[in-house]
DNA sequence: GCTTGGCACTCGAACGAAGAGAGTGCTAAC
DNA sequence: GTTAGCACTCTCTTCGTTCGAGTGCCAAGC
């Protein structure tokens, strides 16, 4: 459709624009030693570009700026990613293996490794666990009043849970906690019914008091377990980009993003696999029409696991980003497949 | 030193610039039906403000705006605490006792809840941990590599960490729990030291390989505990404040609080008991000069447990942010030290 | 002697005109 | 097909003017 030089002359107007933010207007495009041509014919390659819908003038005596279409075009061929350099793929590795924590302290130290390492606003999902089969268990007696309880999933998330409940010791809740290991475990952490809780009964007799006051208060908590469905970092950064620097937009954008919904809407929009951008106008909720939002998955061995979704103005570092992006995912599910352990 | 009549006008100056942001003139003064003198009187007593230093003027034809010292007397002089309404009270304490969870949630839960309430940032100490004792421990199967310790000190807070280990089932890890607490329980959590966690060798004999692959892990794990120091939230809030809608002033400040040194000056500054308020320059951190900063620490039966900072421009409702800062303040320390439970 | 109406004065905010500058489209020549 | 040249357009900045809110001070009044 294009021919080589549209292609490279679209490519130098993003390139400027993405660096600089103003329009991009024919003399400066024409400096360019590679190109080698009047900023006369550049103009005549403008005004054809323009009219095929890749670039446009926010006003008649502006230079051009590039438009969704453009950008995605520009996106679609930068083909050869660009590989992050030894030193940056060390400085995340490393950060991120740095103290063997909890998944959802891995996924947010990710998030936020990505809000600085962009400079765009991150929103990531934590690792579903009410879905997820139970693996283990266990009760610990943490005052006279409080006992904790620990739940594991399949996918080696951990949940936590203080529970009000006295008058035993960790030895009981060692036998307790062995016995609801026994009869629950593999069941679907959310449909943990209190028929299979009730089983404790048979199991351990001898302690039937402690059991009838702990199944309701059991069986409560696991109802009320909620997944932590999203991690949001960076948003600040929206305060640099000029694009967004008028504080109305900036709060309107952090205000998006505190009402789940949308996060929900966004989130189920994200194919496996791969990195994903939406550009602009191309993105389903339409306040985010003035942003680019680049989409990917981290997952456990060979399944999904949560997402990662990077948000940011619609003139960004694509190419950069995308690397860095790229390399934290890959990371991250490494680091949850157990590659790194 | 003032009379009467000077603090009545010093107040509603103060108030009447809480509420509307702009320097307030004699005239908007003299419509006060309380009041009942002209406009000529009031800029006669407002002159003599001026000269005792409790209010300014922006510049020469502007109406005053209350100084440091102006706030300061205006706070002082808020003896009559208003009480938080009932319904504010209520909502308070339910959403901060919804779902028994982790200390580390329910701080951020509450400052969350005062990022809210009062439109300010807050920032949160998290209980301390490390130079705690320990009350109990447990290790939890999580996968064939993955081994799950759970501490939990004498003040009820819990942390996780996740070991790499393997070769092992929750029968052992239940025997190695039950001698570590033996051997561990009541030593300071940062001085767990080798020896004691040695000891284990001895009491669980038959499973001496198993120990003594464990042991360093352990001692490692443990060294590198840190205190999750600081929660934030609300700084968005910042956005809407029209002296700082400046983005580069409301980013200046987001800034400002991702500098731990400053968060550490800020925090060891902070007395026990009651609310304390800082106004612009009293701050000490000289980014802070243009902010009044109210500080108060929740507890744990009758010690300092942790820390709540809020941080506004000085034009904010102290009336009203005390009260719901004070509530919380006072709920929070109640859900602490079993209260509730 | 405090209070008040009146009045000249001051200063910032808002508005508009003028000029500069960047960039364009078009035309005619190469 | 490319390019130099030129008229044209539109934004941005600057500068002066006006408008209005608010002041300080003075002289009269209670």
């Amino acid at each position: 459709m294009l021919n080589t030089r549209q292609l490279q002359i679209l490519q130098l107007i993003i390139d400027d624009f993405i660096n600089n933010g103003m329009p991009v207007g024919s003399r400066t495009i024409s400096k360019n030693p590679t190109l080698a041509i009047s900023s006369a014919t550049i103009r005549n390659e403008m005004a054809d570009l323009e009219e095929l819908g890749y670039i446009y003038q926010p006003h008649t005596s502006a230079g051009r700026v590039p438009s969704d279409l453009g950008y995605r075009l520009y996106v679609d061929s930068l083909a050869a990613d660009k590989l992050l350099d030894a030193e940056q793929r060390v400085l995340i590795r490393n950060l991120l293996l740095s103290g063997k924590i909890k998944a959802e302290e891995i996924v947010e130290k990710a998030a936020h490794l990505l809000a600085e390492m962009t400079g765009l606003a991150i929103v990531a999902s934590y690792p579903g666990f009410k879905k997820r089969a139970l693996s283990n268990l266990k009760l610990i007696k943490i005052s006279d009043a409080k006992v904790l309880l620990i739940l594991v999933s399949d996918n080696e998330v951990v949940k936590s849970i203080t529970l009000s409940f006295s008058g035993t010791n960790q030895d009981i809740l060692d036998l307790i906690s062995n016995s609801l290991v026994r009869n629950l475990e593999g069941s679907t952490i959310e449909d943990i019914d209190i028929k299979k809780i009730s089983r404790l009964k048979y199991d351990l007799k001898q302690y039937g008091n402690v059991i009838d006051y702990l199944v309701p208060i059991l069986r409560d908590s696991l109802k009320n377990i909620e997944d932590n469905e999203f991690y949001i970092d960076g948003f600040e950064n929206f305060l640099t980009v000029p694009e967004f620097s008028n504080s109305e937009k900036a709060r309107k954008m952090y205000r998006l993003f505190e009402r789940k919904e949308i996060l929900n809407e966004l989130f189920d929009d994200i194919q496996s696999e791969g990195i994903f951008i939406k550009i602009g106008d191309e993105n389903k909720i339409t306040e985010l029409n003035e942003c680019s939002v680049i989409t990917t998955a981290y997952r456990y061995r060979s399944k999904d696991l949560g997402k990662i979704v990077v948000i940011g103005p619609k003139r960004m570092d694509y190419r950069g980003i995308i690397s860095v992006v790229e390399y934290t995912r890959n990371t991250l599910s490494d680091i949850f497949s157990g590659i790194y352990l």
